[in-house]
DNA sequence: GACCTGCTGCGGTCTG
């Protein structure tokens, strides 16, 4: 948005939307010396003076903030009390973004603009309370604060609103923390005692905005129109480049030569391939203004050091820098803003946490280590780059793989890291990407939601608050038989969440009292406890609680090396001071799932023929070899191949359809695990797990209920302990299985091995070179 | 075989 001599209201193509704001709003439309409003803008404000509900889609930075607000401000009217505009955030940090860049239109339409979550002062959310006007940007678990703490006394905040805005849409579709607003929202409107308050959702351009639609109006997605930017991306280049790992060198040889080049692969970096990594990043990305997404905490600390090592080499000032969600927040704002405001160069080495809008700026490069977790994630991250016209988006994706050799798993020749990455881009390019999950019953979020439905009214009954939940809210595939089902087990619990009045309300009994006067009720999702890190009186960030830490260990945080000094397990504090020597730490956590689609691209990667012109000379080497023990393997025909004392059975399916199959194998006397792309099945042969799959894909397989049973630690949800056996098995059958699908992926295991009846002699992957 | 997000109100003490 540049300065420009001629404003909007002179140009008769743009008169259309923009004569249609109120002066007030034109007026600031053209005290921004904008030219023209964006085509977003141009076709969300008819749309959103119209009425009704709207899904305002487009890329970062394409202006949906005034896309929304230009018309809502146009039309708020009215002067008695309360909030006219909710606008329902995920970040604190997106929300005082917004705040800066509101204010002035707020203002000169005449409303006051409030910030609303935790980090505002309690003095300024009371005045906010007690003279509620205009617009409040506001985060989810401060909504439920509101609900929760001023109980019937919130009716006034909401009697006069308007419209709703939810604010970066597509973080919150199928999430847990989505339910809960979903929830928030339906709340609201019953308060207001209205049956529906316009709700505008912005969204990041998804694969299919139907589904959008459905998150932001459960039940009548139909009836929410969609306004798609229609801003044309720019030029993506995009490389793959490989990196072979060396074959570990046995024991004995380790120890007579530790220090060969070539040698085994250690922590400590000295990994051939991961410095060649290194030494590749330190040279594509120093002297620009670049990201790098290396996939875990840990990597980030491990890849930020080494670049920062590398610089100090080289006598060249320290362009790197960690950024992850452990990092005290202080920190992460130093790294935005140099990012941003700062001239000298810089790549900021992050996890998932730079892939919000939080405002960066244009980034020169996006280079990632390994495939990522889904084409969603790889369009968000490519988004940050090639915004500024005439300039083209860059994508680097950097893929170790280990060398084949005479020890290792036959599957490992298939490269799979390499050819994820190839499905995960050729998704991309080609416009599909990731459709949320199925919607579940999200019991453990309606166990937060009847408790905090109680704590806000001072009592209901069951069916009152079956109504509000389940038959207005998101809670739609709960009937009155299921949640008379939960509201048992909530009373039944050793310490009752509810319990029944005489005169039939519920009200919290002991156990629901110490939930709901917790300071953790406010959110629907588990924070596990973590010591704080502390060197000079200065919190670097958290670690988790797990994670043994002594005196004296030494360990890389925040892209620097630290040696504990002392631990205080009272305050949960780790006292440090800088060290030379030191290991990334460990973190926890588990790999989200894969997408059927993503997998049968990898398929076709695998049994096709041409090599994209994206890939580097040694990736089209893996290729080729990946290729080669694609067919070796026999993989072409069959989907068993026997290693060692097992079978691997690879169906080329995602993470809940290989989820069933494992758990039908554990229910029917298999040992069986689910890896990412196959599943391994010890101490079995051939002919005898292809007779189990016969009989699956005959129908005669155990029953529902049975395969959810056999889920290893199904309890995940915040309040899952709170459910009966019955329940939890009826949220597994929902959220982790697909049950439904468990015929066809032992069929296709199956009939692509038609070549090889039980008895023929099976394919053996030798283990020998 | 991963990541990220959020948080009230009250009563006490201190300061200008």
């Amino acid at each position: 948005m540049t300065n420009s001599p001629r404003s909007v209201s002179d140009r008769t193509s743009s008169v259309g939307a923009f004569g249609l704001l109120s002066e007030p709003a034109r007026r600031w439309v053209e005290r921004q010396g904008w030219t023209s409003l964006r085509d977003v803008q141009e076709r969300a404000i008819p749309a959103i003076l119209a009425g009704g509900d709207v899904v305002v889609s487009a890329r970062t930075a394409a202006g949906k903030t005034e896309a929304a607000f230009l018309p809502l401000l146009t039309k708020v009217e009215g002067d008695a009390a309360g909030f006219r505009i909710v606008c329902v955030s995920p970040l604190k940090a997106l929300i005082n973004d917004q705040a800066n860049r509101l204010e002035g239109l707020a203002e000169a339409c005449g409303h006051p603009l409030h910030r609303w979550h935790g980090d505002v002062s309690a003095s300024a959310k009371r005045r906010a309370r007690e003279n509620p006007s205009g617009v409040v940007l506001i985060t989810p678990e401060s909504l439920e604060a509101i609900l929760l703490r001023q109980g019937v006394h919130a009716r006034p905040l909401f009697a006069g609103l308007q419209a709703v805005v939810v604010d970066e849409l597509h973080a919150f579709i199928g999430t847990e923390r989505g339910i809960h607003l979903q929830s928030l929202l339906t709340r609201v409107e019953a308060i207001a005692g209205r049956d529906r308050i316009d709700r505008i959702g912005l969204s990041a351009t998804l694969g299919d905005m139907a589904l959008a639609a459905d998150c932001l109006r459960p039940g009548d997605g139909p009836s929410v129109r969609l306004v798609e930017g229609r801003d044309a991306g720019n030029v993506v280049k995009v490389q793959i480049r490989g990196y072979v790992r060396p074959t570990r060198v046995p024991e004995d040889a380790i120890a007579s030569s530790r220090h060969a080049p070539g040698a085994s692969p250690r922590e400590d970096g000295s990994d051939p391939a991961f410095e060649a990594v290194v030494s590749d990043l330190g040279r594509i990305l120093r002297g620009r203004t670049n990201l790098l997404f290396a996939g875990s905490r840990r990597n980030v600390e491990a890849y930020a050091d080494a670049l920062t090592t590398a610089c100090g080499s080289a006598g060249v000032p320290n362009e790197f820098f960690a950024h992850h969600g452990n990092l005290s927040r202080a920190h992460r704002e130093e790294v935005e803003t140099r990012l941003r405001d700062d001239p000298r160069p810089s790549t900021a080495v992050a996890t998932t946490t730079l892939e919000l809008g939080i405002d960066i700026g244009d980034v020169a490069a996006v280079a990632q280590i390994g495939p990522g977790s889904s084409v969603s994630s790889l369009r968000q991250r490519l988004g940050r780059s090639g915004r500024r016209p005439g300039t083209s988006a860059e994508l680097r994706i950097f893929v170790i793989e280990d060398e084949d050799g005479p020890a290792a798993h036959p599957i490992d020749r298939l490269k799979l890291g390499l050819i994820q990455s190839m499905a995960t881009v050729d998704c991309m390019l080609g416009g599909w990407c990731e459709p949320p999950p199925a919607a579940g019953l999200h019991l453990s979020t309606l166990v937060h939601q009847t408790l905090a439905l109680i704590v806000q009214t001072g009592g209901i009954s069951a069916k009152a608050a079956w109504a509000i939940l389940c038959g207005r809210g998101p809670f739609r595939s709960v009937d009155r038989v299921r949640y008379a089902a939960l509201l048992r087990c909530m009373h039944e619990a050793r310490s009752p969440l509810v319990e029944q009045a005489p005169g039939g309300q519920l009200m919290l009994g002991p156990g629901g009292e110490r939930l709901a006067s917790g300071h953790d009720f406010y959110a629907v999702f588990v924070t596990p406890e973590e010591y704080r890190v502390v060197h000079g009186g200065q919190t670097l960030g958290t670690l988790p609680l797990d994670r043994i830490t002594l005196p004296g260990q030494t360990m890389i945080f925040v892209g620097r090396r630290w040696r504990v000094l002392e631990v205080d397990a009272d305050a949960r504090v780790i006292l440090v001071e800088p060290t030379s020597a030191a290991m990334p730490p460990r973190f926890d956590g588990s790999a989200g799932p894969l997408h059927d689609h993503v997998v049968a691209e990898m398929r076709r990667i695998l049994s096709g023929g041409d090599v994209p012109t994206y890939l580097d000379q040694t990736a089209r080497s893996m290729l080729e070899g990946a290729r080669h023990a694609y067919r070796e393997l026999g993989l072409e025909a069959a989907s068993v191949v026997e290693v060692g004392t097992g079978v691997v059975l690879v169906p080329w399916v995602g993470t809940r359809k290989l989820d069933t199959l494992a758990a039908a194998l554990v229910a029917m006397q298999h040992k069986p695990a689910a890896r990412r792309h196959f599943v391994e099945v010890d101490g079995c042969d051939t002919v005898r797990i292809r007779r189990t799959l016969a009989r699956i894909a005959g129908g005669d397989h155990p029953s529902d209920a049975a395969l959810a049973s056999a889920v290893p630690s199904p309890a995940i949800a915040k309040y899952d302990g709170w459910l009966s056996p019955d329940l939890m098995r009826a949220v597994v059958i929902s959220e982790r299985l697909e049950t439904a699908s468990l015929r066809e992926t032992a069929s296709r295991v199956l009939a692509s091995g038609t070549d090889h009846e039980p008895g023929d002699t099976p394919h053996r992957a030798g283990t020998e070179t």
